[in-house]
DNA sequence: GATTGTTGAATTGTCCGACAAGTTGACAAT
DNA sequence: ATTGTCAACTTGTCGGACAATTCAACAATC
């Protein structure tokens, strides 16, 4: 009654192959970080396909991030850095129309122990960014308050850059790579919550409360108001009226073109 | 004095913006997913450039995920899985030398709160998946005891399934993004514990006391058993002598070429 | 009626050759 | 030590070409 079943044949186009070997290359470090790449015409003699089927090739190792071309012109090997994958990471799950919950619930905890592990890594250079970064976000506030205007976009990003500071601070890159996309995804959201409630005191209030923590060494102080700090930001979504389980749908894009 | 600042002039290459238009087609959603992409010398045509152009432009989206080639051929518009992106997130990490401290922290974390999500949210069906994974693992585990050989990556395939089942469980897209690559980087190193120390016995019972944890919809006891299972798992790591700062290295990799 | 051939048009994969624009590195001039 | 010059090399883009596949529609068969 069944049939039998077979293993999908697949027959790789050359540029593939291409694209295999010169990854292969790099990752076995036979070609070195930073090095140039051998020159189409040279690696098309060596491979023995046309250039142009070359050309395909570097294409998928420029876009998978192991080559860069710098400027205008001649492509090196590098190592693709672990957050650049984080803007495509958003973009699929914008796609995958996640809603606000399943992102808040990934950051509580994510930023939760980032900054937890922070407190007792955290060295005098990135407290004197936070105070750095506390002080523009005051001046910020002031000019609110004066019932100035100012612009939601750069408030939004000296706040994201405050929890990408204290990410830095706890020293561990997978966590902050699982903690970047999360991160990025947040910042539209906070565009849409700050203007309407006006919650800038609260969000600088929250910052300086977590930064002494920080400066104190005290994990658990951290972590207790990192958490309020994030529950707070949920209060702001809901008392906008947005459905937390509506996905964060096209309007969080906006700068989709890199 | 100091030389006037300019910003970087950028010229892009026309592929790039072939790659930039057509992916702006696709997000804004006038491509739809699944569609099949104008055919190379259409786009040729209406973008006024030659037909390598083209090619060369839809490699980049083909690496970026946003077009797959099925099988042999036609290219069709598709959304990115977020989890295909956890294979380049691991290599990255590893490139970058990442040490098993910083897997294992971020790990931790990330699990507990997976498992704790799930044991609101875990339907029969994944109990009844779990239970058929934990027969699996049983079964291997009294021919270990048995003294007859089994296969360590079947084992270490088996673990990591029980783990993925319950990140379903959890269901949280965002949180399950951030745990992919996580738990990809465990499975070499459980590769290495594992035939060495013989815990296998261990595996099986943590992932019972959490199977039976996730019935009962007990969230801290179920976050309590998988943390402890997952402080197993570093005990190992331990004994086998390996420095816990030292670099997860090229050990690691094994299958590069996807 | 559903599976299995047939056939012809459309499309992809690969190749070749060509050329302008730009980069690189060496060397000369200021 | 900066600036100018020049030749060799590379990349980006173009045009055209052809075999191999895939696709879709239709015919044939059980």
């Amino acid at each position: 009654m069944t049939d039998a079943q077979f293993s999908v044949i697949e027959r790789m186009p050359t540029y593939r192959l291409v694209f295999n070997a010169v990854q292969n290359e790099i990752l076995s470090g036979r070609l070195g970080i930073g090095e140039r790449l051998p020159s189409e015409t040279a690696l098309a003699d060596q491979f023995g396909v046309n250039r142009s089927t070359v050309r395909e090739g570097i294409r998928l190792l420029e876009e998978s991030g192991l080559v860069t071309r710098k400027g205008g012109g001649r492509p090196r090997v590098a190592l693709p850095h672990y957050l650049d994958l984080a803007s495509r990471a958003s973009r699929a799950l914008i796609l995958h129309s996640v809603t606000f919950r399943e992102l808040w619930e990934a950051a509580v905890i994510i930023e939760q122990a980032t900054a937890e592990y922070a407190a007792s890594r955290i060295t005098p250079e990135h407290l004197e960014r936070l105070q750095e970064n506390i002080d523009r976000m005051a001046a910020m506030v002031a000019r609110v308050e004066a019932d100035e205007p100012i612009n939601v976009d750069d408030f939004v990003a000296i706040d994201a850059e405050f929890h990408d500071i204290i990410s830095e601070g706890a020293n561990n890159r997978v966590l902050a790579l699982a903690r970047e996309p999360v991160s990025r995804l947040f910042i539209p959201a906070g565009r849409i919550i700050l203007p309407r409630l006006r919650t800038h005191r609260r969000v600088l209030d929250a910052h300086m409360l977590i930064r002494d923590a920080l400066a104190a060494g005290d994990a658990t102080r951290v972590r207790d108001w990192m958490r309020r700090h994030m529950e707070d930001f949920k209060r702001g979504y809901d008392r906008t009226g947005l459905a937390i389980d509506m996905p964060l749908d096209a309007v969080a894009l906006g700068h989709a073109t890199d």
